[in-house]
DNA sequence: GTCTATAGCCCGATAGAC
DNA sequence: GTCTATCGGGCTATAGAC
């Protein structure tokens, strides 16, 4: 299948410098922007100094994806240490750049099994590392979750992602509304009030075990 | 900037069959795949009936675009009917293929600015659509939303089209507890129960007016 | 309504020279 | 480590014949 033709080491500046620029132009002009040929004028080089460095495109992109990890691993442990570490992992996950490489990459990952596995792998490890985070604030400040944790992060996290995806191609309906919720929920939070996500008094944890009537208009 | 060649009419029979090859055809291979050879073949044609239909590439994607929203109107409508509306719109926006076609089709728009406004415009006019099933189904019922609608809105189809994604590229962690806790919330609602997303009580909405204290562990 | 012909461009990947 | 040369593809879009 691959050749076993020499190639570069991944300690090298210029193979450095193309997974820079190979994210770049993901975010700037999109996934099927990135060739060879791009990529190499970018450094002033010729084509064919990427596949010295990669033996195929696709590992371009994992190269990009594991980078990019890297970053935003660092980027949770920031927020874990901030006095809100919640607000800081909301912030976070809607940062516009992130989405919209996200999706780039998600939609390369549909039909390239090679990005699609690292792009999962990440996915479950930063799912993961936020969760810790998410459990560990929790557990300190005394609070009893109103769901699990894992729960709480993917419910926070897709939200996030989808505010600033649809932000980014100019769809907004709801967003302000949905953003104030947010924040009451995490202030509310911050403040030891009950929130939907949170709770104290055992009402919302698996939810239903006594029954209410609805009240009256 | 476009030529003012003669073009072919929406109603042709052969005009429908490019839209569906290339619907299908980013389901399966992703946007990048639909070229005027690629659709042209699966109709036994040459590559240039395309241009007869369209007068560039994107115009077949914002046909599809519409093609898909409006049948996805169609299914919101059906789910509207059903013994649970609420269930009904969360079964119908974890549908996976549905799930790829979006991510394909936000992708192809953060790069091409006449799918982005149809991308816009379709996902504005589905999510007004969804929020009224959603707040003329509380209604009915004579529930006290625990947030506006269109924040239930946005958090059921973040969540569901971020797990139907997922799902898609093999990421998996959490989506059991998660979908565990949104049928209990769902099922919690349909029996008239207290849950994050209603309250009949007051609690939830404009979250923390009133002061409690963390329960001790 | 569908075709042929044409123009002008982009792509990944390899072998082997320097 | 970077290059030249080369292979064998791909693409949109047009004009104008039939």
């Amino acid at each position: 299948m691959v050749s076993d033709r020499r190639r570069g080491g991944e300690s090298s500046a210029v193979r450095a410098a193309l997974v820079d620029a190979a994210e770049a132009l993901i975010r700037t002009a999109g996934y099927p922007a990135v060739s060879a040929r791009s990529l190499a004028e970018k450094l002033g080089l010729k084509r064919q100094i990427v596949h010295y460095y990669f033996h195929t495109m696709d590992d371009v992109f994992v190269a990009v994806i594991r980078q990019n990890a890297e970053r935003f691993r660092a980027r949770v442990e920031e927020a874990m240490r901030s006095a809100e570490p919640l607000r800081a992992l909301q912030v976070l996950n809607r940062d516009p750049a992130q989405a919209i490489l996200a999706v780039e990459l998600n939609a390369l990952a549909n039909h390239h099994p090679a990005v699609r596995a690292e792009v999962a792998r990440t996915a479950e490890e930063l799912r993961a590392l936020q969760t810790r985070v998410l459990a560990t604030h929790l557990a300190q400040r005394g609070e009893t979750p109103g769901m699990p944790p894992i729960v709480a992060t993917i419910l926070l996290t897709s939200l996030a992602q989808i505010l600033a995806l649809e932000a980014s191609i100019d769809v907004s309906s709801g967003h302000a509304e949905t953003l104030e919720f947010v924040d009451d929920c995490l202030r509310a939070f911050a403040d030891g009030r009950v929130t939907p996500f949170t709770t104290t008094v055992g009402t919302v944890q698996r939810a239903g075990r006594r029954r209410k009537a609805a009240a009256p208009g």
